[in-house]
RNA sequence: GCCGCGGUGGUGGAAUCGGUAGACACGAAGGACUUAAAAUCCUUUGGCCAGUGAUGGCUGUGCGGGUUCAAGUCCCGCCCGCGGUACCA
C-alpha cells in the first residue's frame, strides 16, 4: 500500500485528540520530566520553517522520555504582549487583543499540523487576565520586599520597617510620605528618577538589552538618554547569586560566558579623595589601586552629583554648558563620535599619599551608572585616560619598569612597579594586593566588588502590557489589595500618548482606584481622599515571560501562581530549548524572578532551567534570476552570467523560492509571479533556467520565506520533522535548503513498504543485529541531543532490513517505537500495522541487548607506517600476539614489507593494526 | 579591542574515547523500465597520476610547525568567517 501521509497524519492526529493522549496529569507515581520551548511571540506573519526547529527537537526528547516511563510536561503558550500588535493598532485602529487572538489561533493551527505532543489544555498566554494576575502579584511581592544584603535574600519590607522603628529614632518623626520615600530606596520593585533609554519614535523607554548600538532592537529607531520617574526591579542586588548560580547549571559555556560578561563582576577598591580648600570628599572606584602614584587628574561623569559640589565659580558656566551638551547627545551620537571631550571643574583633589594637587575634570567617558561615577585617571596605564591626557596635555607618569608610554598606554597587568613609593619593585599583582591592604588599614578606602549589571527598568509608556496594580496618593505609589487582582487593562479611545504626553492609559476614562469600594472607577471621581489616580505605565515584555514556566505546572490554579504540591513535583525545567538572542534579557530576568520567588518560599528550586540548549537559527536561502541590462525582459541562466557576452551585463533579482526547485526555475510560474515578468524570455544552455543562490536572513523582502504549512501539504509533517533534524546539529545555524528534502521523504516511503505482510516468525540473527544497532544508536543520539545523526541510522536500518526481506513483527514493531519520537504519525500507523491496538506513545522504549551486536570476527585495517593498505578478518577472540602473528603471515603483508623486518607492530585489539617499518 | 563559536567534496553534513576521513542525503553523470514524462530502481561520483581493465600509487579535513606507531580530533603560532559585547575604570 502506498504511503499516503495526508491520510495517515489526519487520521492519527484526530485519534490522539479524541483519546487525549497528550494530557498531562500531576498526580502519578511516575518520575516527572519537564521539557520546555521558549514560547513565541505570535506575529502576524505566522510561523516560518525556522520556528519549529527547536520545537521538533524538544518534541523528540519529550516523546523519548515518555517512552522511557517518565511523566513528561511539555507545554506551549504565547508571549502575547508586545509592540507589533500595538503599532498595528495605532495604524489600523484594530484592537491589539483582536489581532493577538487571531495570530495565536493561526499559530496553534500551524503547530497542530506538525504533530507536537503538547498538552494544549495547559497553554498560557501572557495577555490573559488569569495569567497576568500572577505577573501583577509577583510585582506586588517585589514591592513589598527588600534585599537583605547580610542574609543575601529578599525579605518582607515590614521587617525593615520594624528595624527602622527599633534602631532609628528619626523614623517615628517622619511623615508618612517621608517614610515611604525612604522605603522606596530598599524595595525590590521601586520607583525612582532614572536615566533611561528613551526612544521617541516608539514613545517608550527600553531596557538595556532592548537597545543595540544606540538603536532600538525592535524597529532600529534612535534612542536617547532621559531622566524619568520609572519603576525598576532591583536585579543588581542579585548579581552575585546570578553569577554563582551559573556554576550549578548545565548550559553551554558560551551562553554562561555571555551572562558572566553581562553581570560583569569586578573586584577593586573604593577610595576617598579630598577637595582642596573645600570640606568635600568624593569616592572613586578602581581595579588598579596599585597605580595610585600615577594619578595625574580625576574625572567625574557629567551626571555625577559631585560636579555641582566641586565646580568653582569661574568654571561653572563652562561646565554647565558641557553637561547640557552631553545630555542632548543620543547614545548613538556618543558612539559614532569618539572624540575626546571634557572640561576642567576648577577644583583640585589632594592625592592621599603624595599630597599633590590633582585637577578634577568632567567628561562623558566616565559613566554615571558604574562604580561611583568618578575615577582617578592614570594615563600611563589606561588607554582612555591616556587619550584624555594627550588631548588636554596632562602629565603621564609610567609606573611599570620598561613600559614605553610615548605612543600609547600600557594596560596589561604585568611587570615591576617603579615611581610608586612603597610599591616599588613589586609585581603588579602583588602591588594591587598590597595597596588594598594599605587602604583598608589606613581607612583611605575599602575593597569593593562592583557589578556591571544594572537594575531593570520596568515601566513602559505603552498600552499593550500588564497594568501596574498601583495607585498614587500624595505622589507616592500604593498597591491595590492582592485579592483585587487582576487589575484589568482598560479600554482606551486611542492607543497613542495623550496630548499632554501621558502614556496611552491616560486616554482611559475608567481608570481610578476607589479605596473604599476596592474597584476601578471613572477618573472623574478622583478626590485624592478615597479615590486616586492609577498608574499609567504598563509592564515591559519580559514581565510576562519571566515566570511563565511555573504557570504550566498548575495553570488552572486560581488561588496561587503555582501550588506547593505542583511545584514540588515538577520542581524546575529539566530541558529548556530556545535561541541565544535571549541570553542577556529573558534568561537573566527569569533567573532573577525565580530567585526572588525562591526567597519568598514560592518555588523550591533556586534556578529555573537546569539544562539549556540553544537551537541555531534557520537562515533563508534566496534564489536569484539574472536580468539582462538593457535587454527586453531577458533572463540569463546562472551558469552563463560569467560568460564574456553576459559578464557584468546582468542584474540579480530575488525570486520567490517557492517557484524554484533544486535551483531550477519554474518558468511558467515566474511569468505568472508578477505582471512585469509576463513575457520574460530565458537564455539557457540546456533549456533549464538555473537560478543563483545566497544565504540571507529569512524575510519577506528576500522572497525566501518557506511556510511549514506548504511543506506539510507537499511532503507531510513527518517529512518536515525528519528533514529539519537532518539538516544538521540542533545548535548550529543553517540555511533552509529544500534541495535535500526528497531524500528524507523517499526514506519514509521505503520504510513504510516494510510493513506489508507482517509475520510472527522468529527474526534472524542479522535482523536482530540491525535492530539492536539501531536501538543503540538512536538511544545514544537522543540522550545526547544529536538528532541529525539518527536519520542516517534509520536509513541504514531500513536498507538492511529491506535487503534481508525482513517482515518480522518482533523487529518491525520495535523499529516503529524507535521512529515514533521523530515521525510520530507514520510510526503510529506502523505500530498499528503490527497489530497493536494501543497508541505507540504508550509503548516502552526498546531494550538494547548487546549480545545481538557481537560478531565472531573483527575486520582489522592494517596500516604500514600509518597508511591503511588492506584489511584482514580475524577471530574476535584473538589476543595481541595472535593478531600480530596472523598479520605477519598474511600474503599482503609480504608485499608491503618486502625483505625489510618490521621495527614495531602496534595492535589495538578489536580496532586496528599498525606495522612500523 | 575583548569574549565565545566555527573552518571537512559541487552542497548539507558524518567520523560520539587519538585508530580505515568523506557515513547518510542532495546534486551531477550514465543506465534500466516507459510511446513519453513523472515515479521507481541500478552503477559511478574528493583531487591528481598510471593502466584497455580489474587495479595500483600519490595527495587530501583553512595555513605553518609540533607531539604520537597513528592527528579532522591533542599542543603552539597564524589566517579567515560567524555571533556577542564595548568608553564598565
Amino acid at each position: 500500500m502506498e504511503y499516503n501521509f495526508t491520510e495517515i497524519e489526519k487520521q492519527w492526529q484526530k485519534a490522539w485528540d479524541n483519546a487525549g493522549v497528550y494530557k498531562v496529569d500531576n498526580n502519578t507515581d511516575k518520575e516527572p520530566y519537564y521539557v520546555l520551548d521558549m514560547f513565541p511571540y505570535p506575529s502576524g506573519a505566522g510561523l516560518h520553517v525556522g520556528h519549529p526547529l527547536g520545537y521538533i527537537a524538544s518534541d523528540i526528547y519529550s516523546r523519548y522520555k515518555r517512552l522511557r516511563g517518565y511523566n513528561v510536561l511539555h507545554p506551549m503558550g504565547f508571549d502575547a504582549y508586545g509592540l507589533p500588535a500595538e503599532q498595528y493598532a495605532i495604524q489600523t485602529g484594530q484592537h491589539p487583543e483582536i489581532t493577538t487572538k487571531k495570530n495565536i489561533a493561526h499559530y496553534i493551527e500551524q503547530l497542530k499540523k506538525i504533530g507536537f505532543c503538547y498538552d494544549w489544555s495547559r497553554s498560557v498566554r501572557t495577555c490573559d487576565p488569569a495569567f497576568y494576575r500572577w505577573t501583577q502579584w509577583a510585582f506586588c511581592k517585589m514591592f513589598n520586599s527588600y534585599y537583605d544584603t547580610d542574609l543575601q535574600k529578599a525579605r518582607p519590607i515590614s521587617e525593615l520597617v520594624k528595624k527602622f522603628e527599633q534602631d532609628d529614632p528619626q523614623w517615628a518623626k517622619m511623615t508618612e510620605k517621608e517614610q515611604q520615600e525612604r522605603l522606596m530606596q530598599y524595595r525590590i520593585a521601586y520607583l525612582s528618577d532614572t536615566k533611561v533609554n528613551w526612544c521617541p519614535e516608539l514613545g517608550t523607554v527600553l531596557a538595556n538589552d532592548e537597545v543595540s548600538e544606540g538603536l532600538s532592537v525592535r524597529g532600529g529607531y534612535p534612542v536617547e538618554q532621559r531622566v524619568m520617574r520609572q519603576w525598576s526591579l532591583r536585579v543588581s542586588a542579585y548579581a552575585g547569586r546570578l553569577l554563582n548560580g551559573l556554576d550549578k547549571i548545565d548550559w553551554t559555556e558560551s551562553l554562561k560566558e555571555t551572562q558572566r560578561n553581562w553581570i560583569g563582576r569586578s573586584e577593586g577598591a573604593e577610595m576617598q579623595f579630598k577637595i582642596k580648600g573645600q570640606d568635600t570628599t568624593f569616592t572613586i572606584f578602581t581595579t588598579r589601586a596599585d597605580t595610585i602614584f600615577g594619578v595625574t587628574f580625576m574625572v567625574l561623569a557629567p551626571e555625577s552629583e559631585y560636579v555641582s559640589r566641586v565646580v568653582t565659580d569661574e568654571q561653572r558656566q563652562e561646565v554647565e554648558t558641557y553637561i547640557d551638551r552631553c545630555r542632548h547627545r543620543t547614545e548613538r551620537e556618543r558612539i559614532a563620535d569618539r572624540k575626546v571631550t571634557g572640561v576642567f571643574t576648577g577644583a583640585y583633589a589632594i592625592h592621599p599619599l603624595t599630597q599633590a594637587e590633582i585637577p578634577v575634570y568632567v567628561s562623558d567617558y566616565v559613566l554615571a551608572g558604574y562604580g561611583t561615577g568618578a575615577i582617578m585617571a592614570v594615563p600611563a596605564h589606561d588607554s582612555r585616560d591616556y587619550a584624555f591626557a594627550r588631548h588636554f596635555n596632562l602629565p603621564i607618569i609610567p609606573l611599570i619598569e620598561g613600559a614605553d608610554v610615548s605612543e600609547q598606554s600600557f594596560d596589561a597587568k604585568e611587570g615591576r612597579m617603579i615611581n610608586s613609593g612603597f610599591l616599588n619593585g613589586l609585581e603588579v599583582k602583588e602591588a594591587i594586593q598590597k595597596m588594598k591592604e594599605y587602604i583598608t588599614n589606613t581607612g583611605l578606602g575599602k575593597v569593593k566588588v562592583n557589578y556591571r549589571l544594572r537594575d531593570a527598568i520596568f515601566s513602559r509608556q505603552r498600552y499593550w502590557g500588564e497594568p501596574f496594580p498601583v495607585y498614587y496618593k500624595d505622589g507616592m505609589p500604593y498597591l491595590i489589595p492582592e485579592e483585587c487582582l487582576p487589575l484589568e487593562l482598560p479600554e482606551v479611545a486611542s492607543f497613542l500618548p495623550t496630548k499632554t504626553g501621558e502614556p496611552p492609559l491616560g486616554n482611559a476614562d475608567i481608570w481610578a482606584w476607589d479605596t473604599a469600594e476596592n474597584k476601578v472607577v471613572s477618573k472623574k471621581m478622583i478626590n485624592n481622599t478615597t479615590i486616586f489616580p492609577l498608574e499609567l505605565c504598563t509592564m515591559p515584555g519580559f514581565a510576562g515571560s519571566s515566570a511563565y514556566y511555573l504557570r504550566y505546572m498548575d495553570n488552572d490554579n486560581d488561588k496561587e501562581l503555582v501550588s506547593q504540591e505542583a511545584n514540588n513535583y515538577w520542581r524546575q525545567v529539566n530541558l529548556y530549548i530556545g535561541g541565544t538572542e535571549h541570553a542577556t534579557g529573558h534568561l537573566i530576568y527569569s533567573r532573577f524572578w525565580n530567585k526572588f520567588l525562591y526567597d519568598i518560599g514560592v518555588v523550591c528550586e533556586d534556578e529555573p532551567f537546569a539544562k539549556l540548549v540553544n537551537q541555531g537559527m534557520i537562515q533563508g536561502r534566496s534564489n536569484f534570476v539574472y536580468r539582462l541590462i538593457g535587454g527586453n525582459n531577458e533572463f540569463v541562466s546562472a551558469e552563463l552570467t560569467e560568460e564574456p557576452q553576459y559578464k557584468g551585463k546582468t542584474q540579480p533579482i530575488h525570486v520567490d523560492v517557492n517557484i524554484v526547485k533544486n535551483d531550477i526555475l519554474d518558468e511558467e510560474a515566474f511569468r505568472r509571479w508578477m505582471p512585469e515578468y509576463k513575457d520574460a524570455q530565458f537564455i539557457t544552455t540546456d533549456g533549464q533556467y538555473k537560478c543563483g543562490w545566497a544565504i540571507e536572513k529569512m524575510s519577506k523582502s528576500m522572497f525566501n520565506v518557506v511556510n511549514p504549512d506548504d511543506v506539510v501539504e507537499k511532503y507531510g509533517a513527518d517529512t518536515l520533522r525528519l528533514y529539519e533534524m537532518f539538516l544538521g546539529p540542533i545548535e548550529v545555524s543553517k540555511p533552509w535548503d529544500t534541495n535535500g528534502i526528497d531524500g528524507v521523504h523517499r526514506f519514509l516511503k521505503k520504510i513504510w513498504n516494510l510493513y506489508e505482510n507482517i509475520t510472527d516468525e522468529e527474526p534472524t540473527a542479522d535482523e536482530l543485529r540491525s535492530l539492536h544497532k539501531l536501538i543503540k544508536k538512536i538511544t545514544w543520539d537522543i540522550e545526547n541531543l544529536s538528532f541529525n545523526t539518527s536519520i542516517p541510522a534509520f536509513m541504514i536500518a531500513q536498507s538492511e532490513l529491506a535487503a534481508l526481506g525482513c517482515n518480522k513483527r518482533a523487529v518491525l514493531e520495535q523499529v516503529a517505537v524507535l521512529l515514533a519520537p521523530y515521525a510520530p504519525h507514520i510510526a503510529e500507523a506502523m505500530w498499528h500495522r503490527c497489530g497493536n491496538g494501543s497508541f505507540v506513545v504508550d509503548a516502552a522504549w526498546p531494550e538494547l541487548n548487546e549480545k545481538y551486536l557481537t560478531e565472531d570476527t573483527v575486520k582489522y585495517p592494517v596500516q604500514f607506517n600509518g597508511k591503511v593498505r588492506f584489511t584482514v578478518t580475524l577471530d574476535k577472540t584473538f589476543d595481541k600476539a595472535q593478531v600480530e602473528k596472523a598479520v605477519l603471515e598474511s600474503e599482503e603483508t609480504k608485499k608491503y614489507l618486502g625483505s625489510a623486518a618490521p621495527k614495531r607492530i602496534i595492535v589495538v585489539p578489536g580496532k586496528i593494526v599498525n606495522v612500523v617499518v
